[in-house]
DNA sequence: TCGCACATGTAACGTGTTACATGATTCA
DNA sequence: TGAATCATGTAACACGTTACATGTGCGA
């Protein structure tokens, strides 16, 4: 399949990974639960899950009974998101991708086996160690250029890039 | 003027707040200072400069000597500008627009007077305290049904909320 | 029976992404 | 002279937002 879903939609799939869900309960999860940051309203889940099973990441079950119906991951959704998981994780993911990696990290428990996860936070870890060198460098560098509140917006960067840090090194040990 | 400016769209009215700049000036401190995540791709910049200049919240000084031109924010600019710093902040902000929130504090310094820029401060703390403990609670209700990688993606957000709590203090402090 | 939550969708719109295109200037 | 950087733009496309639309089922 020559489309690339968008996080949104791997959202979606990791969601119903292992249960499916009705369109309606979808919504309700990412409304409900603060999982990720994104969208509840109709008009972006249900074009999206009408994208996904026009891709044949998912498919749609209908109820016998009632007018319902729920969406069911297919295999190939399956390998989709799995090979999303599993890709490397680059600078531009530190650098401005972050949500994105804890929720590739919160759903792939299930999916991809426990050195491979440890894996992933390894290299999380050390994407974070250059990333956070860089913005010290730089604040060496630049910093006394800076006014008061490009200073204090600046630190906070790295802040809570080490906070990031710390959590990856405290799950290392969790899965260990 | 009836439009909105997008995020985008206020961090190049933040950048050329006291120096005009030329397109690609914009485009290039977008590229190289990390300062928000926001594309510098000449498909986004451009049309965003026509986008303000329609709305009569920057306006395009050519030379006279080239073909460069460059970019001044108009009184109405200025006005918006100070508008979107002074905007009281909401729960959503602190859900899902730290970025945003950051962004405000950074480029208000020149334009907005100390005692209201700790006001901002102070108000952003007091909504991170709110969501924190909403979290907390949350965890200790639903935690203990969360998968291994759900609990530490939860716990997370967690902490990265403190963080950014913890600058807010010390920010405070710094100002005062 | 009134209103709310359930449940699913569509349509217009604006914006950002990607890719393409062009030309000037600088430097090796 | 050729490559890289400066510099400005356009066009196609897809996605998310907002608003609209419709109907069901349940409890007060």
């Amino acid at each position: 399949m020559n489309i690339k879903p968008t996080v949104l939609d791997f959202a979606i799939l990791g969601l119903i990974q292992d249960n499916s869900l009705s369109g309606y309960a979808i919504r309700k999860m990412f409304e409900e639960t603060a999982l990720g940051s994104y969208s509840s309203s109709p008009g972006t889940i249900y074009p999206a899950l009408k994208r996904l099973q026009k891709g044949g990441l998912v498919e749609k079950i209908s109820q016998i009974d009632s007018a319902k119906s729920s969406f069911k991951i297919t295999q190939q959704g399956l390998l989709i998101l799995k090979s999303w998981f599993l890709k490397p994780i680059e600078k531009v993911d530190v650098e401005k991708k972050i949500n994105e990696l804890l929720l590739r990290f919160g759903f792939m428990e299930s999916l991809i086996d426990k050195q491979q996860r440890i894996h992933f936070l390894i290299s999380f870890q050390e994407e974070l160690i250059k990333y956070i060198s860089e913005l010290e460098t730089y604040y060496k560098s630049e910093g006394f250029k800076m006014p008061l509140h490009g200073k204090l917006a600046f630190q906070y960067g790295i802040e809570s890039n080490k906070t990031t840090l710390k959590w990856c090194k405290k799950s290392i040990l969790q899965l260990t």
